[in-house]
DNA sequence: CGAATGATATACT
DNA sequence: GTATATCATTCGA
């Protein structure tokens, strides 16, 4: 199992990257305590040119700023004033493209994850929905422009096998407000129970 | 189905 | 500087 390199991140195919990066690891380093999930869910957000992403425009604030940034940086923001979402963000300096995480397995430290959704007993299989992913893993704001080569947020390879085949593809969540592009095919997952370790 | 909940962007004075 | 609408969601009824 090997960290994925800054090259993986600097390509501007963002739908590529995506794909690739179902069956990867998200892995987090915070208080001391190591969290990892093999990423099941992801979305493409494709830069200025796609209504649905922050940076629609070329928008550029201090909330989306990370996004500009090198290829390998999280964006991590709060959503309806509770959720903390989190992206990878794909491209070179200066190409807003991003991805966001939005559901995964948890893998290693699953009592930990537990603990922080707030479910002692309750055992979840899968980590449905960006807002809960980063709750398990203890993504919040603090990690946003944080780099994915250092030791608090990171992405590995385990060799998980993902056949293209087992690829759903469909239109992305929550984006009506995006118009024609609301219906763009940039949301592809796995099957939960299709990941195996090999 | 609908409330919760607060940072952020945008449009004002 | 102040106001207000909006949101890449979740959970429980």
């Amino acid at each position: 199992m090997t960290r994925l390199a800054r090259k993986f991140y600097l390509r501007e195919d963002v739908t590529e990257v995506s794909r690739e990066l179902l069956g990867k690891v998200l892995c987090s380093q915070l208080d001391g305590k190591i969290t990892k999930a093999i990423i099941t869910e992801t979305e493409a957000y494709a830069g200025i040119g796609d209504r649905a992403s922050h940076a629609y425009g070329g928008r550029r604030t201090a909330r989306t700023d990370p996004m500009y940034r090198r290829g390998g940086t999280a964006y991590v923001y709060l959503c309806y004033g509770m959720h903390h979402l989190f992206n990878v963000v794909v491209g070179d300096v200066d190409m807003p493209l991003a991805i966001l995480v939005r559901a995964a397995k948890p893998l290693e430290g699953t009592d930990i994850m537990r603990r922080r959704r707030g479910q002692p007993g309750a055992a979840r299989i899968g980590l449905a929905g960006p807002g809960v992913l980063s709750q398990a893993l203890g993504i919040t704001t603090d990690l946003t422009g944080a780099s994915l080569l250092e030791d608090r947020v990171w992405i590995e390879d385990h060799r998980i096998a993902v056949d293209s085949q087992e690829v759903s593809v469909g239109p992305r969540i929550g984006v009506d407000y995006a118009g024609k592009d609301a219906h763009l095919p940039y949301r592809f997952s796995i099957a939960i129970d299709s990941v195996s370790i090999r």
